[in-house]
DNA sequence: ACAAAAGTGTTAGGCCTACACCCATGA
DNA sequence: TCATGGGTGTAGGCCTAACACTTTTGT
């Protein structure tokens, strides 16, 4: 890790009574590196971002994205995963890769290239654990200084979200079981930052039909207190998977 | 490039011995490239997809996306651009990255991740050059056995192109500076794979407002001869930066 | 003369947007 | 009692999709 020179025979010699790991390579390599932006919600905080506190130089102390070095028998998504949960102890079933950074100087140490993956999931899943004291949730609009180049990568996988949000439904695996709809109108609203009219967004959702309603709302009750719904899952998965295309 | 041995003096001394570069880590590294793959567009073959011979094994013989390792002092976009240069000759103003390969026997010589990019480009600016004999365009419907796991990447790039494209403009990256209504259609068809309607088409794009009506049109002529067109590049650009939403 | 290529306009349906009022709750 | 939050429906405009005929050119 902390030698790359060439044709040194002593820091070979010298690492080799070190015992260290000895991998040598004819052309120089740089580490890869694997980073998720793990997104959680709820109503209090909003949309909200999966930090830990890195306990190492460099950047010893600042927050950063949950990840670490790739091994080499893993790809990329096996490596993150592993992270993440060594890190905060959550096990998403699914990350999707968004990007891969690389600019020369990101990492002081050595050349360093990250895969960058991101995951939708909800907050309550994240338990923290032995190794994950350190992990905390972060609102977007409250971020704190981030070590390396995490803030341009949590740029890019906020625009990703922003994107991705129209092609696919996106609430399942953010809100809890039973949400309302001004819950999903909010979740929305605060991925995209704008606001729907009520009365819109709730006809556009209802009409897409993976939403079913829930329990029973008291007859008389046609006011304050709001109807529940939760997700047709077979829907939801049919449209996650068929993609759509949704407007606003 | 070939070693990687943990601990064994001997390939040590050997590859000190041979002069070879010497690169050492602590922790194995993996190599990473560039890959681009170039579209191409024309009347004759449709879409098509720029490939390079490999000279060397492994996979020698067989057809690959122009692309190569990393160096040190660039990061990947910078690499890509280089390497395609190299290549083929080919000076694109912008790439795209895509995504990231890093399966972990995707290359038989050692562990190798791949950065992938896409471009859109006009034909008739590869020239071909010193290095670039064995550079050709394959139309997408007919494309040779590739190298590595090239035709997966081939696959996510034509999948990303499909989506980017009710996105942003495409055309006058790849079609000729003037151009007809049908030339239009065709290259929007062979992308999405889909046919459209003449007239529903035309309308759709004359009311975006980036084409402007070129030459004179015999008054007469009013039947077989296509109208000419070219892009308005002020709105043109606008669009291709702002973003927009094209239904299909 | 016939096939192929290109131009052109209308209609119906669906979706998007904007907009106002009522009711119940809780402070 | 008043402010807040939530539910509900409609009308106009725009876009989409479907659709047929005419002209000219080239063979």
């Amino acid at each position: 890790m902390y030698y790359s020179k060439k044709n040194n025979i002593f820091a070979l010699i010298l690492h080799t009574i070190l015992m260290k790991g000895t991998y040598i390579y004819e052309y120089p390599h740089p580490a890869v590196t694997t980073d998720c932006v793990i997104f959680g919600y709820d109503t209090k905080d909003g949309l909200s971002v999966l930090l830990v506190k890195r306990g190492l130089e460099p950047y010893k102390d600042c927050w950063a994205f949950p990840g670490g070095f790739l091994r080499m028998d893993e790809d990329a998504e096996s490596g993150a995963k592993r992270e993440l949960k060594e890190e905060t102890n959550l096990e998403t079933i699914h990350i999707e890769q968004f990007g891969c950074f690389s600019e020369v100087n990101r990492d002081p140490r050595e050349r360093v290239i990250t895969i960058a993956f991101y995951a939708l999931v909800k907050k309550s899943d994240v338990k923290g654990g032995d190794d994950a004291a350190d992990a905390h949730w972060f609102p977007i609009d409250n971020i704190p200084q981030l070590a390396f180049d995490h803030d341009r990568i949590l740029r890019v996988a906020l625009k990703t979200l922003k994107e991705k949000i129209h092609f696919m439904p996106i609430g399942f695996e953010l809100l809890p079981e039973v949400f309302t709809m001004p819950q999903l109108q909010e979740l929305y609203e605060s991925i995209l930052e704008v606001k729907f009219d009520r009365r819109n967004f709730s006809n556009k959702m209802n009409k897409l039909g993976f939403l079913k309603e829930v329990g029973e709302r008291p007859d008389n009750a046609g006011s304050r207190i709001p109807v529940k719904y939760s997700f047709n899952k077979e829907k939801y998965s049919e449209f996650k998977s068929k993609g759509f295309r949704l407007e606003f």
